[in-house]
DNA sequence: CCGCCGTGCTAATGCGCATTAGTTGATGAC
DNA sequence: GTCATCAACTAATGCGCATTAGCACGGCGG
């Protein structure tokens, strides 16, 4: 077919119709349009035609073509292992989100958001497909859950990158929240509240945020001189019920709950004490390891919010963005890690526990 | 010891690898991965070559070539007048957010934010920064103004992008929402419970999604026979506490108020009923035209959610998506254009009138 | 024995830009 | 007058892939 554009329809322009029209080579107008050296020393008579002209015809550099040429082309990705913002999930990790969008939009970056990359993948069970973050100059990282092979090999070719959330395998930079501490510190003001028999309620899965609320409460029951042999609890969110008889029979006055992005422990447990007629923090006390500001976070019986601490998720967001920047700079050295403190939180759920005789 | 840096430290393989892996030509090799019909023509002992060499060196296509060679990434923009997803202003938009964000997820599609370009655009004062869009293969744009210029040489060159509201340009596809209508219901139910004496806020600013309103609140009014001169009035959020004291001794017992991004009148209006010790609904209705469902809405002197309409920002997120996937598929014909119905809703804000004499 | 038509593959080119190794003409040093 | 120097550009190449024109070869009808 005889391919005519519509009348008005002109092409969007390019480097060498800036150049025939200014009279010069393409590769001079890409030298002054990128502000080089080697453009700036060019003659300023020719400079000036040439940034006329690109004024004249609107020309915007083409930021696909500009990124194969190998430089960059300040966009940052973001890749999520578990489907990313659905609905369930949105509030819990949407602090991250708006994190890395303000400090990216701050510092001039674009944001490519790797959602249909992920779950194609996911679908597929394909982990190679997460090297399509190479659209990108560099890429966060986040969830639970990581096919270590394919982020293996990404680390190897160089390709900048910033996990949100500590890592376990060396060599990964990240921006991690110090659970351990924090975790700690609930199970202390709990402890210094009267609670001797409490217990931390975990998912089954496996995941190093887990690991570390559990390393910290074991820490903290230590330190306050409680036996920490009973304390973990895994649970997959159901049958809580004979669970939670079981513990108050035990005298346990507190409960200590993981939150994750799935939630499942903290919405069976919350469910359980429900159906038990139970009242928070009058009838236990409950600690929450982990939500968000401002999300969620309304425990049954009553409706206060949890006692424990938060995740500066926000703050995640921006550091991982301020690493990421450093990385794609090209500092050396060290991958870096960092992990942020995160923020106690007095809760209506928490209290000192009954005496025991009315 | 003087070590070799990283041995394995291979470099990502690319089509001509596995040519040569295969014996074959780099042309061949992209034919047979595309699946092309010539490539499907080839003969299958080549292909199965070809295909183990792609498996054995891991490789998966550089996106950004990709792009560059066949104009076609699987990538959609998103881009917003007014700073997109700032803490404020986050809540009153995220919905759209997550929209697109599904549907694309589900459609396959990454998304790319250009809050950062948006952002630096808006500093500079430089509108032609818009054309950074043609990095995705097609853009989605909301906010309530729009810089004409740029858009329409977008449209011009047949970039695709649909709007995000509804628009007066001709010739601009978008998905809106049906304000005029929404905000109809929304007296005709004032009236129906016996408010005679009503009002309507609206912020000073032009923007379509305001005209409407002010239309169907206006056409509302006639319908029920209610006299519109003194229904509508402007506010840019300050000095509202003369303005309700004299709405009183007029005799009006509800207002409407027109939901932004910056929500500016309804805060104002809010804080000026705090201020003035009145509660709604007893002391007067109040109606929100365009809250979104589950975020901000909770009413002054009381805490009721607000009465009015929800705007169906996710739905309007995921249609968009979908017109846009049409427009790149190359759906021609008239621009096309939708309007969502908004969904009613039943606030505690809203009420009878309180009988004049008591 | 020639032309013709597949079959199976490759060479060549382009996408839009960045970058490096020059080329050219003018100037100055000796 | 010769050569090094420098200013001001340009030619050429590559990034990794898609796409098209076309080549080589073999079989087949006439």
């Amino acid at each position: 077919m005889t391919e005519v554009r519509r009348a008005g329809a002109r092409r969007r322009p390019r480097q060498s119709d800036i150049a025939r029209m200014a009279g010069v080579s393409q590769a001079t107008v890409s030298l002054i349009l990128r502000g080089t050296p080697a453009g700036m020393a060019l003659a300023r008579e020719t400079r000036q035609r040439v940034l006329r002209a690109a004024e004249e015809l609107g020309y915007v550099p083409d930021p696909v073509a500009t990124r194969l040429a190998s430089a960059s082309n300040a966009m940052l990705g973001l890749y999520t292992f578990s489907t990313t913002f659905p609905t369930d999930v949105a509030h819990s990790y949407y602090p991250i989100l708006v994190g890395v969008e303000e400090e990216a939009a701050a510092q001039g970056q674009d944001l490519i958001l790797f959602t249909g990359s992920a779950r194609a993948a996911a679908r597929a069970d394909d982990p190679a497909a997460v090297r399509r973050v190479r659209a990108a100059d560099g890429c966060l990282f986040f969830g639970r859950h990581v096919p270590e092979e394919p982020i293996r090999r990404l680390a190897e070719d160089g390709f900048p990158f910033v996990y949100i959330g500590r890592r376990d395998e060396p060599g990964i930079p990240y921006v991690g929240a110090d659970y351990v501490s924090a975790s700690a510190q609930v199970v202390a003001r709990l402890a210094a509240l009267g609670h001797r028999e409490l217990r931390y309620l975990r998912e089954h899965d496996e995941a190093p945020a887990s690991a570390d609320r559990e390393e910290g409460v074991v820490r903290g029951a230590r330190a306050s001189g409680i036996d920490p042999s009973r304390l973990v609890v895994c649970t997959d969110g159901s049958d809580l019920d004979d669970l939670l008889r079981r513990w108050l029979d035990e005298g346990v006055t507190a409960v200590v709950v993981e939150q994750t992005d799935t939630g499942a422990a903290l919405d069976g447990l919350g469910a359980a004490v429900d159906r038990a007629g139970l009242r928070c923090p009058r009838d236990l006390s409950l600690a929450l390891l982990g939500a968000s500001t401002g999300t969620r976070g309304h425990a049954p019986g009553g409706g206060a919010a949890y006692g424990g601490f938060d995740v500066p998720m926000r703050a995640m967001g921006r550091d991982a963005v301020r690493l990421l920047l450093e990385l794609i700079a090209g500092a050396h050295g060290e991958p870096p890690r960092r992990l942020l403190p995160c923020e106690p939180v007095e809760g209506g759920t928490v209290a000192a526990p009954r005496t025991r005789d009315t």
